[in-house]
DNA sequence: TGTGATCGTGACGGGGCGTCATCAAGCTCC
DNA sequence: GGAGCTTGATGACGCCCCGTCACGATCACA
């Protein structure tokens, strides 16, 4: 038995010291709460203070993290753009061509704010606007891997030059929209609304004026 | 002289009455102030006193007329619709084909927030967002005007049922966001992104599934 | 001119905001 | 294991914005 009393107290803790641990906790905290408020309340109507006491933290705390309600949204957001990125290059490599690759990419966004909405927008009042996420390290890394793509693509299918920063707005914002009108059917279907969005930007590329 | 005496005070005055006219004049002080206050610090960071303050009105006025800063800004908002919707119309009329409307309608539009942004995105931080305009009655009639025309003109071309709901919203959200990027270039070139826009839906619409 | 209706007014209580002095707890070095 | 240093959690505080409401001035109408 005497072996045991060594049992509990392994002499190499990998883990971080427990300064590094609780600081990690606070800003997941922060995040789960802020997510949990902005679902219930909507974006607008939540305070910093509802994010607070969602934590039990202090309120001195919260600014030790984060500066404000905005980039609080903006880590959600960027988050969520970290989370989605590698489903987007899975689709590019895995991709032969243009037109399968905008498949994929715009079906795994699909499914992506699908699998999203259920998780945090709860319970959202009706009518209520979550603003566009602004521009993010992780949404711009989002938007060049788009970009590059289409680049990479069209330049392989010895297509026209066209004004890339203009398609890969539009593109982006069309799934955004549709992504957005998909999710207020029932029953959501990605695969249509994919297929829709797909389609049309498809044909709409095939008809650009070249540069 | 002496038929002067008459002179300043002509016995049928049209006019509403008095309070008729200070109601409608606060109202537009109102929105004059909010127009300039969301110009100069953003909508986020702008607050009702800085609206009030900008009127010199005592803050309970504000509130016979206005609820909430959103509700300002959804008033902008509606006006900005109702001023756009009779150049949309104008085109709707004017135009032979889906084609020509189309454009028409892209090149008033862009033409149109080119104009409005001279006049009161004046100095805008950086970065900034302006939120996406609610539905506000206005808006939801030029959406579904813009339907109504697609519906007619798709009809005439003997062109196969498509979703209507998906693509009006996917053409309106292409409009804003190359109207966005175009409004950021230098100089602002209109015809250039209307031309872009206009072709990329065109091809679009071409390709899309039929229902 | 008198009377009632209609707003403009600004003070007020409520509460969210971001800060800061304080102090407990972790870390480091002996 | 303990002394001294560092880090960051705490919550009270002052500031300002919020929306309301009782009051009074002004207008409409007879």
């Amino acid at each position: 038995m005497s072996n045991i009393a060594y049992f509990p107290k392994p002499h190499v803790d990998q883990r971080p010291g427990k300064r590094e641990r609780t600081k990690t906790a606070n800003r997941q905290a922060i995040l789960d709460a802020a997510r949990e408020v902005f679902g219930e309340l909507g974006y607008d109507a939540a305070t910093v203070r509802d994010i607070i006491r969602r934590t039990g933290l202090a309120s001195g705390t919260f600014y030790n993290y984060y500066k404000s309600k905005e980039e609080v949204f903006d880590a959600l957001a960027d988050d969520g753009a970290r989370r989605f990125r590698p489903l987007l290059r899975e689709q590019s490599e895995k991709a032969t061509d243009f037109e399968s690759f905008l498949r994929g990419a715009i079906l795994a966004y699909f499914n992506f704010v699908a699998t999203e909405q259920e998780s945090w927008r709860v319970n959202r009042p009706a009518g209520e606007q979550i603003p566009h996420a602004r521009a993010t390290p992780e949404m711009a890394a989002v938007f060049d891997e788009v970009r590059e793509a289409f680049a990479k693509v069209l330049e392989h299918d010895h297509a026209p030059k066209v004004d890339l920063d203009y398609l890969t707005s539009a593109c982006i914002a069309v799934a955004r929209e549709i992504g957005d009108k998909m999710l207020d059917r029932r029953p959501v279907d990605t695969e249509g609304a994919a297929d829709f969005a797909a389609k049309l930007i498809l044909g709409g590329v095939a008809a650009l004026p070249q540069l």
